[in-house]
DNA sequence: CTGAAAGCGCTTACAG
DNA sequence: CTGAAAGCGCTTACAG
């Protein structure tokens, strides 16, 4: 750490104590590769960089970003922070571009679409090199503007088909669960299936059906529940689905952790046990899912890596690179709620 | 939403399409009162306006700062977004924030010193206006550095004597609990507190104990263990507690939810019910604790308006204002966890 | 009420 | 290898 205030000093400054000109400084303060491009005589360069280093130099961005009309600003939008899930992803995000030597804004937009576009616009006056939209809605006509606009940007956590996107191979995931309980006995289960908006839900859903089927068992409409990706919602859906006394499932599968701990809570209260009378799945494997008092069995998806990903790919497209999206796959933890042979009644 | 990329039409672009000069084109838009400062003649001004609604203009605000030497970004630094706390007062920051057209930064420090520093520095190194921190050590000698420095900053969530900050009262909520369990006749009582080096942790505990010695209770050091902020941290230490076969505790107060919940999980594994063998009582009042499979009771601290009130008091130190700290009251939410009475044994 | 000039701190062709 | 000039898009005294 420097004792001074970072904009204390400037180029002209650090020219002016050298005898050098300005622009002979900003060539060899900026020198990608330092001796290549032949920016400067090394004696020159070394002394240049030695008082920069003494006297704490820190260019000014903005004042960079005006001539370069690059500022190396991101822009992220969640849905929001307080999902843990996101909140994670985030924190890949930083790191990666901190690395990258770019720093982040992030904002959410609550899965609104008149707040998306909002922070769309606030991030774009704000004049970022580009954005991560970690809340793209499957019918989401955004995106295609922001193509017209020609604005730079990737998806994280929900993909839409022809877009780039970092996501977490969400049908796999839907599919590890359907064999695990397929596997454990159970032959009636339901889904908490979340929004019907996000690919995620719609992915880990379809993917558990489509092997729950092809493994021969059936599952009706009427077991598929959309709901909220919290544990409100869960917890609403999971009492809906056991209230039911046509079709009792044995297991239920929830696209989400929260949702899964609210599905426990509405089980619980009607008097049974998860891990002996139903088993319940969730997805992420947060930090919670282990340390619950009856550990959750969730879907582990690599969510600090989705979220360097998406840097990865959105630097890639600044680049003018060729990107394609990647999904991460995810791998099952089975725990307590689900640790168990489905016996037959 | 415009159609256009901001910052393709400049100041200069709407002068010479209205034959005015860009410097009368930038006080028509800049002014703040309108009319006020005779800034232009309305006619003018409403041609100025209209066209640049028309036109989707977008002022550069890198351009803007170089002048202006002030950036309208504020530097936000918490320990970690994934802990749901930080994440939720940080949505208050960027409401406060984006309604004073201010953007944020926020990064993540982990709590951990040689990290704080170097986010600091990043930040700083961006320009901002000035430092929220939500993430100070009771031992904050980086907080000193910074006043030397000059940096304008204030603290969120945890508060150190001789800065300003926006909290919770802390010492208030620890002794809402106190009274809560000495009123149902809990005489034997441990303290899962936290780390030592947040405030947040000292002042939750010492209101506590506070509380409970002046209601004629008794708590030994060793009933209270020092322990991380998160589920691993809390049933780590509840274990510790709940083994000590000398003094078993009828109730647990956790200084934090997620701590509570990995106490709630350690008491079920000991063979525990919690809600009617022991009484266990976190901080926060996250969205979880409602919805638990045993609904935990637990201290509301208004963290949206934490985040809000930061945003507010830094605005002030930027306006140069004389700014107070504020401490906001907590109130109890009592639910299954310990909403019972004890019975003497 | 409006214009013209200067300058914020950089970068980048262009010379030499 | 280094210098001098121009300019990124704004704002702000200063004139008139």
């Amino acid at each position: 750490m420097t004792d001074i205030r970072p904009g204390s000093v400037t180029l002209k400054d650090l020219a002016a104590e050298l005898g050098l000109h300005p622009s002979t400084v900003s060539r060899i303060l900026h020198g990608e590769s330092d001796t290549a491009r032949g920016a400067a005589a090394p004696a020159t360069a070394q002394r240049v960089r030695d008082l920069a280093k003494k006297v704490g130099y820190s260019p000014d961005p903005q004042a960079a970003s005006l001539r370069t009309r690059r500022t190396h600003l991101l822009g992220v939008i969640v849905p929001r922070l307080s999902d843990l899930v996101l909140a994670v992803m985030y924190e890949g995000i930083e790191e990666a571009a901190d690395d990258a030597n770019y720093s982040t804004f992030v904002m959410n937009s609550r899965d609104d679409t008149a707040m998306q576009r909002r922070k769309v616009e606030v991030m774009l006056s704000r004049r970022v090199d580009g954005l991560i939209i970690g809340d793209a809605h499957l019918d989401g006509n955004i995106l295609d503007e922001l193509s017209v606009r020609q604005v730079p940007f990737v998806l994280m956590n929900r993909a839409i088909a022809g877009f780039t996107s970092a996501t977490c191979d969400d049908t796999l995931g839907g599919a590890l669960v359907a064999q695990h309980l397929w596997d454990r006995g159970h032959r009636v289960v339901s889904v908490i299936a979340g929004e019907k908006y996000a690919s995620t839900a719609v992915d880990r859903t379809s993917g558990f059906i489509s092997r729950f089927r092809a493994l021969g068992g059936a599952i009706p409409e009427s077991a598929i529940v959309w709901a909220p990706f919290d544990t409100m919602g869960g917890r609403a859906a999971a009492d809906t689905i056991l209230r039911n006394t046509n079709r009792r499932p044995s297991a239920i599968f929830a696209v989400n952790d929260f949702a899964a701990i609210g599905a426990m809570g509405a089980a619980n209260s009607l008097g049974l046990l998860v891990g002996r009378d139903l088993a319940i799945v969730g997805f992420n494997d947060t930090s919670l899912a282990a340390q619950l008092p009856i550990a959750l069995s969730s879907v582990r998806s690599p969510m600090l890596d989705i979220g360097r990903e998406a840097v990865k790919l959105l630097l890639g497209v600044l680049n003018a690179d060729r990107v394609e999206s990647v999904r991460l796959a995810p791998t099952l933890c089975v725990r307590a709620s689900s640790d168990f042979e489905r016996t037959a009644t």
